[in-house]
Order: structure tokens, then C-alpha cells, then sequence
DNA sequence: TAAAAAAGAATGAACGTTCATTTTTAGGCA
DNA sequence: TGCCTAAAAATGAACGTTCATTCTTTTTTA
């Protein structure tokens, strides 16, 4: 047990230092021999843990992302309002953006590059799933636009996405104020007006 | 005359190889040598046109910045009212993300990695200036929301690089009805509500 | 004490850039 | 016009470095 225990710090040790130093440098410019000095490791231990550079990365994103929507969906319940939920699950995202942006910067990292396999982006995307199921039943109840997944995501929380990655460049800060907006802009482009 | 004219292909046929490569694989996993060998030009031949690597990429960065703006102002008038003008504006931009996919693709990669200089990415920055002035004569007319200009890029317009890059990993077709569709959820979420 | 985990050094391939050389260009002169 | 020449442009090969990965040895574990 306290070999295990052992392990897994490591391994989490390494995910860590791969997050940052990709966020960072980007991926190719990362050595492995960063990482494994960043995490206090041997650059052969690397290979005990994970099995070439490529999975390393991989396995780094599909952990990110778990955490991600772990996260986003944690205080969610079935029985809310389409719209209670929506800006729960909403603010979550916030959340986890702004407070683990250095996780979120390293998502939209590999989102928009080719960094990543394709399985290692499918998996991720799986974890999405309560949010559709959520958009099934307001579009059912039409109190959602009955318009694709896609462009619901598109106006309802990927502009999240960009607002950390200029926040982060230090362009402006996301205050309590620009958040409320943000959500209000959100939820107008989703809902059904009447 | 001659001369110049076939320096001028020598380097667009380097930029787009760039573009093209860069995409596809990365920057850091796109050798020179592969470069090269796309643009049908000799490494060093690289050297005589650009600095190094680096400033290949960050050139290419402002070439195809500079190509996107002209295009989503190219038809725009000073004289539109803002509705009109904002609408213009995002179907050029739509336009372009859709037609020039891979121009598109490029600048998402370079304005979510650490893979263009901070200086290049303010000179591409400088070209929007043309929407930010809609936005403030909006404003001022009572017609777009009084929020800052980060919020409403993210909403309005930003959700359309998403839609581009899932696009083209074929997840969806974006056909006429979505733009329409993407449109109306851009415009709900900038202007003010009555 | 034997097996598992970890380490540092070694290896071979790949890369960005430069160097020495060849090819092309432009234009002055026969 | 056609030829010559010096400068500019272009090239392929070579250099030195960096990196992912593996190998051999040492340390830790149970």
C-alpha cells in the first residue's frame, strides 16, 4: 500500500509538470528530461509510468478533463429546472476556469491543436454527456432552442474558454460583474425568447 | 522585375507550406526541412527570406491576421447603421472561417499556444479596430450592450472559431439554416434587449 | 533475498542553422 | 543583339546540439 501510494504521487507529480511546461513552452518544446526534473523523477521513470511521450500527454489530457467536468456537473442534481441547471452547470465552468486555469489553458491547448489522438479526444468528450442530456430536456420542454448541440456549446460556454485565455495574457480581469453579463449573454443566445 | 516578382512566390509558397504543415502537425513537429521541401525550395534557401524559424512562424502569423481582417471589413461602410454593419462584418468573418479553413485553423492554433511571440500577437491585435469602433458608436447609439469589449467578441464572434474547428473534424455540417441560426444567438447576445 | 522500482549515463536519430559552392540575374560593352 | 562579369540568390551537404528512449546498474520493497 505505501508502494502504491508512492506511485501515484508520482504519476500525479508528472501530469502536473506536463501541464505546466506544455502550458508553457508547448508540447514539442517540452523535454522529457523538463518534465522529469520538474517532478523529481529520473527521465527513465517516465517510461514506468507511462509508455512513450505521445501517452503521456494523452492520459495527461483525459485526466484534465475528467477533473473538468467532474467538477462542472459535481453539485448538479436530475431534478432541478432546465434553467436552475443550466446556470449551476454554468457557473461551475466559470469556476473551474478561472480558479484551475492553468488546467483550462492547458484543455484548450490541446483542443485547438493537433496534440492529441483522436481516441484521447473522444474519450474526453464523453464526460460532456450530462449537459446534452440537460439540452434534451429544454429543447423537450422548449425552453431551449431547438437548434444543434454544437451551437449551444459554441454561445453558451465556449466564450468562457476565450475570456480566461485573455484574462490569463493579463488584457482585463473577469470580475463578479462581467461574469453576471457573461452568463446573461450566455443564456439569452440559448434560450427560447418568447 | 522578374526578380522580385519570383521572390514574392518563393515566399507565399513558404507561408502557406507553414500554414499547411503547421496544422497538420504542429510547429515544433514541423521541421524546416519539411518546409522546404513543401514550398520546393532548398533549407537555407528558408534563411535568405526569413530570420529563423521562429520569425517564419510569426510572420506567417501577421500574413494571414492581416488576410482575415481585410476580408471581414473589405465591404464595410462607415455609413451602415450598427445593425447592419455588425451583421456585414460577421458574415465576412463567418465566411472566411468556413472558406479559408485553413487560414482559420492556423490562427486558432497560434492564439491558444505559446507558439507565436507576444509582440506579433499585438500587431495582429491592431487590425480589429474596425469592429471596436462599431461597437463603440453602438453603444453609444443605445444599441449594443454597455459591456466591455472582451464579452462581446467572446459571444459574438468567437463561437465562430468553434464551430470551424469542429466542422472540420467532421463532427457537423455548418450549412446556411446554422449560420442563421449562429447569427441570431450572436446578435441576442450583443445587442440590447427591450 | 529476490523481485520491482528507480536512476544516470549512453545511444542514435532528427533537427535548426550555417558553410562552401554553384546557379541565376542584371546590365555594361562589343 | 549577344557576350561577359560581378553581385545576388539558391543549393545540398555538413555541423553541432537536443531530444526521446533504452541499457545497465543501484536502490528500495515486501
Amino acid at each position: 500500500m505505501a508502494k502504491l501510494q508512492k506511485s501515484i504521487d508520482k504519476r500525479n507529480a508528472l501530469v502536473k509538470a506536463t501541464i505546466e511546461l506544455v502550458n508553457n513552452n508547448g508540447f514539442h518544446a517540452t523535454p522529457m528530461s523538463k518534465i522529469a526534473k520538474m517532478a523529481k523523477v529520473s527521465p527513465a521513470t517516465i517510461y514506468l509510468y507511462f509508455e512513450n511521450k505521445q501517452d503521456l500527454v494523452n492520459k495527461t489530457y483525459i485526466d484534465v478533463k475528467a477533473e473538468y467536468t467532474k467538477y462542472a456537473f459535481e453539485t448538479y442534481k436530475g431534478d432541478m429546472t432546465v434553467e436552475e441547471g443550466f446556470k449551476l452547470i454554468w457557473n461551475r465552468i466559470a469556476d473551474f476556469k478561472l480558479k484551475e486555469c492553468e488546467n483550462a489553458m492547458f484543455l484548450a491547448q490541446c483542443d485547438n491543436t493537433p496534440m492529441i489522438d483522436e481516441q484521447s479526444r473522444q474519450e474526453g468528450i464523453k464526460h460532456l454527456q450530462p449537459l446534452l442530456d440537460l439540452w434534451t430536456r429544454g429543447k423537450k420542454e422548449g425552453i431551449i432552442k431547438p437548434i444543434s448541440d454544437y451551437l449551444l456549446y459554441a454561445y453558451a460556454i465556449n466564450p468562457l474558454s476565450f475570456l480566461m485565455i485573455i484574462q490569463k495574457r493579463g488584457a482585463f480581469q473577469l470580475d463578479k460583474t462581467h461574469l453576471d453579463e457573461a452568463y446573461q449573454s450566455a443564456w439569452n443566445s440559448i434560450k427560447v425568447i418568447k
